[in-house]
DNA sequence: CTGAAAGCGCTAACAT
DNA sequence: ATGTTAGCGCTTTCAG
């Protein structure tokens, strides 16, 4: 009998209706909300998800967010609205109040923020500790004044600006080194002006962690124009290990977060809490410096 | 009446289930196949898709694909077996049959491969006009010797190496010089190979055209890392401008597809698609040169 | 104008 | 073992 419906099914080749199937039990489908189309790192952690989702049978459907200022709330509404069985948040900005009022609504995973509490599951890199590799890594080579480029922090906790700032904070203090911090935007645009604001200094630093790899590319970009032989003269690092910080002749010393494994981590959390509700699970994934070309002993 | 439902829907924060809704009626989400989440570009278009769809009150959800082998057909099944009023194909790369299979079952928009025929919707950019861009531009600075490096073509028609290849060779025609032209996948890797070739060849060409940024972005890191200076000893041109094209020091001269534009444009047809199923209607977008440092007259 | 009911495709609980 | 049925939340149609 199983064998003759079987049959039936892929010769009339019947797929079942989702929709329908949610009406009654599941979906057997998560979603991600909130992908950032613009910055591979994310596409990393999401593509990590994907294939440990599609190994366990689950569907993944993500929401796109770029240029445009479609909100992280509307998308995570979505996944909810689609009655997805399960929920990954890639680094969410949004309050405490509302991730809280998220992870009641469905099992929740949230990446690339620090959690705590019983309502989600957490993975985040452990941003502290990869801004103490770029310190120790440029401390080991000689550094003395070392500068680093922080993203202005908002007051949600647990987001990575604000782990990273205080990671090279004290970092600093262990070495018996004082801090250094300029404030700006994690983009390329602002990096650039960041850079040249650098360069007007009457003393400059022998090393700059720019915090991101995309406003690394920023302090490269103006250094380059004007002249400023990197890391001859200045050493420059970031964080994240895009795949761009690899190439040739960018070659940049960053701080690799396993973004891939991150990913298949969440998915299987993301499994767990569907199957059984439970108590939170947050973890820290610890993240490796890759030198590169853009690092070396000051002269 | 409908002011008490209003206030009741408001207080109460009701959301309708989109599997419910689509039983009786549409779901006003639009699916995104097989978005490649390693490519910058194809980001660019899913965000045109996105916010275009976002203000006509659409909601998109994306299927993704990265390293893993998850197939765009399985793809594409996902999003009619959660009954979305519409599918985006970006670059699909499945049979002539399967596309038509899927526009018959649900109005469809292919993105980024030259179609026909009234089953769908494309918005192409002109692939081989691109080429010519890139032949035209280097001619015009006074090079003869341009070779090309070209993804091997699958059987299947309309994809954009096909076109890219067919629009060099004709450029070159035109102005009567000989082709030249390698295979080799477009990928970082296989273009440091393809450029390590070059190099041991007798007679260098003074140019090359890579087909592709990530293709482009081997050769500049072989050229780089053998001291073979950029434009100086060998012009280096790609395709997609690619946000990494236009970084410093890389420089790389480029073609531009407006893949934010192509996005808002497929997604524009899309709605005409699924409001009244209407004959097929096909786009070629222009590309335009973005000229950079990467190119240069020939010593 | 408001209310009631049928039915979309599925699953789970029942009856045979 | 196989067959039948209720009901998930919505939209559409039909009745009052």
């Amino acid at each position: 009998m199983r064998e003759r419906v079987q049959q039936a099914v892929s010769e009339l080749g019947y797929r079942p209706f989702v929709g329908a199937r949610a009406m009654r039990g599941a979906t057997y489908t998560v979603g991600v909300s909130s992908l950032d189309t613009r910055n591979l790192f994310f596409g990393l952690i999401a593509d990590g998800v994907q294939q440990a989702m599609e190994r366990a049978g689950y569907g993944v459907l993500a929401t796109l967010v770029g240029a445009g200022e479609g909100s992280q709330l509307e998308s995570a509404e979505s996944v909810i609205d689609h009655r997805m069985d399960g929920l990954i948040l890639i680094t969410p900005r949004m309050s405490r109040r509302s991730l809280d009022a998220f992870a009641h609504k469905i099992p929740t995973v949230v990446i690339g923020r620090h959690g705590s509490g019983d309502a989600y599951d957490s993975v985040a890199s452990d941003d502290a500790a990869g801004a103490r590799l770029v310190v120790d890594h440029l401390v080991g080579l000689g550094h003395r004044h070392i500068a680093y480029y922080s993203q202005r922090v908002s007051r949600t906790a647990g987001l990575p600006e604000e782990l990273r700032e205080s990671g090279y904070r004290s970092a600093m203090a262990d070495h018996g080194l004082q801090p250094d911090v300029v404030v700006g935007d994690w983009t390329q645009e602002a990096g650039r002006a960041a850079a040249t604001a650098l360069l007007e200094r009457p003393c400059r630093p022998t090393a700059i962690h720019a915090g991101a790899d995309i406003a690394a590319f920023g302090f490269l970009g103006t250094f380059w124009d004007r002249g400023v032989r990197v890391p001859d003269e200045i050493s420059v690092a970031g964080c994240d290990n895009t795949p761009v910080a690899a190439m040739t002749p960018i070659g940049l010393t960053s701080v690799d977060q396993r973004g891939h494994a991150m990913g298949e981590q969440a998915a299987q959390l993301l499994i767990e809490r569907i199957r059984r509700p439970r108590a939170g699970r947050h973890f820290l994934v610890p993240p490796r410096l890759i030198a590169r070309t853009s690092t070396a002993a000051p002269r």
